[in-house]
DNA sequence: CGCCAAATTGACTGGTATCAAGCTACGTGG
DNA sequence: CCACGTAGCTTGATACCAGTCAATTTGGCG
């Protein structure tokens, strides 16, 4: 049994005309994607679980034995320092998987938390690795899902360094927004299904400055919120979103 | 033939008495270290070769084919976004690999620059696959590195989003001194080989902010400056660092 | 010696956090 | 049905941390 996508699917050709540049490569993304999961399918035979809001599948610390593949839903992932605090570090979505930063130390080092009902998927990193011997094609896919990963932190930590609020907040939608497109899913009109103070958590930014800056991205004809809630955001022209950020960032420079 | 390492190597059993908490892992990792270069040596024979500082092994956008693994000195991974701003999203050690990012796209995501004069092992990516599915543990050292890979990416992300400047510089500081100790370097006492600036640029603050940072930490004992050098710094007291983040991080909690 | 890059330090500015006061949507129980 | 509570959100006033600009010192090197 799979879950339904929480999002309408729309062919590609209308994703096109949303995000013309992305376009092409979102297609073959999104394509990919598919692809991969369907080989993890076939050649793992993973153990499917269907899992419901604020579930978690593994926390910190507990030892590791299994890495998981989104099928669908969302995820976040929670580290927690050893003072306490908390912090949104990563968000997952279908076709990403969850686990790769226990392999070296044999410890899971967040939590993982689902954010709406989902479909995981589960293998014995043993299993796995066994595997992998077997079909060569299933360790690039693995392979790049960790590289993949890599580059997304990577990509935080310069957004979160360089970036003022305003261009990290649009950052984080147009990196939402293209999450989707890479999917399949509409890019243009969606539900963050985080509230502020997630979002700020996750940006380091507060509630309030998170809130802010929405406000004035919907002055400025950015976005615009959907009828009935807040959380429900149009982009009109996706590709404003990544000149907003350009044109913030340059004014840094000089 | 090797290059000797550049700082100079003393006995776990000075390191343990500087580092209590972290000593015993401190030794294991070490030797962790040693066993997967000799592993890699023996099974990959990569092709060795000595670069000097500012010499770069690849280029953001150039296709990807190799995989590099640093037996001595030290790396920065330099990020440059569309706008031209040039970022540092990483720091490379010996025992690192260097090019993970690329495996996803086909293509690197950021330049590798030498700082000081290293030795580079470098093997094809298609002759990693291969060994490989000879080899078991091959994998398993290789999904390591990426996993340390991704946990220290996502610490940074925390770092950077949480902490306050002087608690930033004070955990680049730790870290560095705990990527020392890992590989059997003295930590009490060494030398930052990068300039305020490019401290700040890793960190997500302004030259003259390390800078006064740097100097209050000298004021509150928690380093001195070598003689005859503001880059070579001591640190009397490795745990002293830990407490200093914990406390300035707890500050914001209430 | 004299140049130049790196670093330090001070004065001022500005972007975000903080604190505080409503507002909105939604579910619950009377 | 409405009163009420609560969680999420918005908006304003103020404070503070870190950035900016600028002057000076230090250290390295031809």
């Amino acid at each position: 049994m799979h879950l339904t996508a929480a999002s309408i699917e729309v062919p590609f050709t209308q994703l096109r005309s949303m995000a013309p540049a992305a376009s092409a490569d979102t297609a073959a993304t999104g394509q990919r994607i598919a692809e991969r999961l369907r080989l993890i399918e076939a050649v793992l035979a993973p153990k499917r679980r269907i899992v419901h809001a604020g579930d978690v599948i593994y926390r910190a610390g507990e030892v590791f034995s299994h890495l998981h593949v989104l099928n669908s839903g969302l995820f976040k992932l929670l580290s927690v320092s050893t003072e306490g605090r908390e912090q949104v570090v990563g968000l997952k979505f279908r076709g990403d998987w969850l686990g790769f930063g226990a392999i070296a130390k044999g410890v899971y080092a967040c939590d993982a938390v689902a954010m709406d009902t989902a479909e995981v998927w589960t293998v014995r990193y043993d299993d796995l690795l066994r595997a992998c011997a077997e079909h060569p094609a299933l360790i690039e896919t693995v392979h790049e899902a960790m590289s993949s990963e890599i580059v997304r932190d990577r990509d935080a930590i310069m957004a979160m360094s360089t970036l003022p609020a305003d261009a990290r907040v649009v950052t984080f939608l147009h990196n939402w927004a293209g999450a989707l497109a890479d999917r399949g899913l509409r890019a243009d009109q969606f539900s963050l299904r985080l509230t502020r103070a997630e979002i700020g958590n996750y940006l380091g930014l507060t509630l309030e400055t998170v809130s802010r800056v929405l406000s004035k991205l919907v002055r400025e004809q950015l976005i615009t919120f959907n009828a009935r809630s807040r959380r429900d955001i149009c982009i009109p022209d996706f590709h404003a979103l990544a000149l907003f950020v350009q044109r913030r960032a340059a004014k840094d420079l000089h």
